[in-house]
RNA sequence: GCCGACAUAGCUCAGCUGGUAGAGCAACUGAUUCGUAAUCAGUAGGUCCCCGGUUCAAAUCCGGGUGUCGGCUCCA
């Protein structure tokens, strides 16, 4: 065995070193002081090893510096180690859990009775940063299972003690520690060479956890954290969660009078005057543009007898999220459970299936495309409502589609079109996420036949669109398949809006048919879809994406007139009323405030234009918008601004 | 539902260890008639979330409830 190995760098050429070299001094001496200084952790062979390692074979090395998000990552799980540390000295008696890197930071959960307030977490911030400074390595060393059990049993730590049995029975037969300080925790890894490595450290909040996630289990104390490598970066993400704050529609929502909540209805909203006008404007907008594609509006009943969901399924699986209503004709002596025989519908599926079988449906007329604005109810948890994008009561633009199944790829097609036309219209980015089978057979209805045919209808409808998808292996629905649509706003935020998902299940359970050209029956295959997904959900990524400035057409108020002085209220009370008999939406400023403060009203209300009327304009008839965000635009007759608006202001779709 | 925090005027918030509730903005009234982000003065506005308890006395302390907010596996 040669005592020299291979070490093959990224841009392709290769170099020796001696066998049991550690990876740091190899990076050191044989690349450069520079990138050993930068140097976070490496991949050998693509798999992340810590720098500490050593080079025991021929292997592809990259090292990852603290330049890349990877290296963040590894960071914020150092820093879960370091904070845990000081829990455990400053709380004793405390049991460590699990402590992950997440998207913007890391969490760790912790067993103790006695829950952290807001000074711990003060303390533990200060400790860990205090542990960050003093620079201790991280120290990795293997042991067999039954070591790591006797070490975390001796330390009293069973949730440990549990895992460790987890990872055995995964097959694992050893178990990596890592240490610093005096301080022990087992995980993958890698970490970074040292704590003074991680940077800066913050802790943002306390929550509960349930172990493992599971309602059933102990209650544990979770702490969130966040770390960077220098604090520059640390103050520019607070900065960006002071900018989300300020976008938040639960904030923006009541200011500009668009909704607002009240505690006798929790969980659902009362639209007010200007939120009205924005909900109804994008329901609008909707039925223009899929009557123009093939669909039928339809309206349907709120509340339906029971038998209708035991019909559907929803009975056994969906009960506990309905609204039960009871029937007052019902026998008094029964029990109130069986009395509450009446529900709020939670979705428009069932009754677009009965308005289906209303007729005896010809191969001619499919697709059948209904679509419907109704009311839906779900009894959400209490703990889970938030603003618009948690609700009880709200309002899909829901469809669903009848078709054959040689149908599905070109009605898909159809659909993702409605998709694009829509998202782009609100320069949104979008990405789909395909979702196949549970893996559990139990978890899904239908034959694997069927689950193929189902695949690969929608994986051929995927790749006819030449959009970029990604796979989501098992996270399909329990009757078929479904295409997510993953929206990104301005903030670069991800929000799982609409899905389009193929139903074999739901034609059976309804038995749906139509009659083919063979003149037998066949069954049609249902597509659920919906675009918007919810209003109310819809609206609160509207309103966060746009900072609460909607775009000329979708705004409640279009233009505000300011009048200069009172001198000029005339022509101001008649720009307004011609702009609003043309249908525009504006509103007249006649206080007696200054321009100035006319002017920063119109902005804060975030109104697209502010029309200042003064001695010019009357004399030329005309106005002089103002656009929101500052723009002055010259003064034009108000025909022009008119035509400006039937530009601007028109629905895009 | 569970864990934690919070709840004072329309909004943003102050109100110390218990002693008759305050500011700014908004609203209203008056004056001002003004050219692109705040004119001045005055007036009014409160079930201190709700229900109990302790106390001579509760926004404040205690208990219960309601609502809101942060969370409740991105799995060593």
């Amino acid at each position: 065995m040669a005592d020299v190995v291979k070490v093959t760098l990224p841009d392709g050429s290769a170099k020796e070193a001696p066998r049991g070299t550690r990876i740091l001094d190899f990076v050191k001496g044989s690349i450069g002081a520079g990138l050993a200084k930068a140097a976070y952790f490496a991949k050998l062979d693509g798999e992340p090893v810590d720098l500490s390692r050593t080079l025991d074979r021929d292997a592809r090395l990259e090292v990852v510096t603290t330049k890349s998000p990877e290296a963040l990552e590894v960071a914020r799980h150092d820093a879960a180690h370091v904070m845990a540390s000081v829990v455990q000295k400053l709380y004793p008696g405390t049991q460590v859990t699990i402590g992950p890197s997440i998207e913007e930071g890391f969490y760790y959960d912790f067993a103790r009775a006695q829950p952290f307030t807001p000074e711990d977490l003060e303390a533990i911030e200060k400790a860990t940063n205090e542990a960050i400074a003093a620079d201790l390595p991280f120290v990795r060393e293997e042991v067999s299972l039954e070591e790591a059990v006797a070490l975390f049993d001796g330390l009293g730590e069973k949730y440990k003690v549990e895992i460790i049995g987890d990872i055995a029975r995964k097959g694992a037969k050893t178990l990596t520690l890592y240490r610093h300080g005096g301080w022990v925790d087992f995980c993958l890894g890698p970490h970074g060479p040292s704590t003074g490595r991680i940077g800066v450290v913050k802790l943002m909040s306390v929550a509960g956890a349930y172990w493992r996630g599971d309602a059933k289990n102990a209650m544990l104390q979770r702490i969130y954290g966040t770390a960077f490598f220098d604090r520059k970066a640390l103050e520019a993400h607070l900065a960006r969660l002071e900018e989300l704050k300020k976008r938040d529609h639960r904030k923006l929502g009541p200011a500009l009078g668009l909704f607002a909540f009240h505690e006798v209805a929790p969980g659902s909203a009362f639209w007010l005057p200007h939120g009205t006008t924005l909900y109804n404007l994008l329901a609008d907008a909707m039925r223009r543009l899929v009557s123009r594609n093939g669909y039928q509006e339809v309206k349907t009943p709120l509340l339906f007898h029971k038998r209708l969901w035991e019909q559907s399924g929803h009975w056994g699986v969906y009960r506990e999220n309905m609204f039960l209503v009871l029937d007052k004709e019902s026998d008094p002596s029964l029990p109130v459970e069986e009395r509450l025989s009446m529900s709020l519908k939670p979705m428009n599926c069932p009754s677009h299936y009965l308005i289906y079988k209303m007729a005896r449906r010809s191969y001619r007329e499919l697709p059948v495309r209904y679509f419907t604005v109704d009311v839906l109810h779900r009894n959400e948890l209490s703990g889970s409502l938030g603003g618009l994008t948690r609700v009880r009561q709200f309002a899909q633009d829901d469809s669903h589609i009848f078709v054959m199944e040689s149908q599905i790829p070109d009605e898909v097609e159809r659909i993702t079109g409605l998709m694009k036309t829509v998202y782009g219209a609100f320069g949104l980015e979008f990405t789909l996420r395909f979702s196949t089978r549970p893996p559990n057979p139990a978890d899904r209805v239908g034959d694997d036949a069927l689950w193929d045919k189902a695949e690969g209808a929608l994986r051929a409808a995927l790749d006819r669109l030449g959009l970029p998808w990604e796979l989501n292996p098992g996270d399909g629905a329990f009757y078929g398949p479904k295409i997510d649509f993953v929206v990104t706003d301005s903030l670069g935020r991800k929000w799982q809006t609409c899905t389009i998902q193929l139903d074999y299940a739901a034609p059976e359970r309804f038995d749906l048919s139509y009659a083919g050209d063979d003149n037998r029956e066949h069954r049609p295959v249902v597509i659920h879809r919906a675009v918007y997904g919810s209003f109310e959900r819809f609206i609160a990524i509207l309103t966060e994406h746009y900072a609460g400035a909607f775009p000329a057409w979708l705004a409640p108020v279009q233009a505000r007139v300011l009048t200069v002085s009172d001198r000029f209220d005339a022509w101001g009370r008649e720009v307004a009323d011609r702009l609003a008999a043309q249908g525009w939406r504006v509103e007249l400023d006649h206080s007696s405030d200054k321009l100035g403060a006319k002017i920063r009203n119109a902005q804060l209300a975030k109104i697209p234009f502010a029309l200042v009327v003064g001695e010019k304009e009357v004399e030329a008839k005309a106005v002089s918008p103002r656009r929101h965000g500052g723009a002055d635009l010259q003064s034009m007759p108000l025909d022009a601004f008119a035509e400006l608006l039937r530009r601007e202001a028109t629905p895009p779709f």
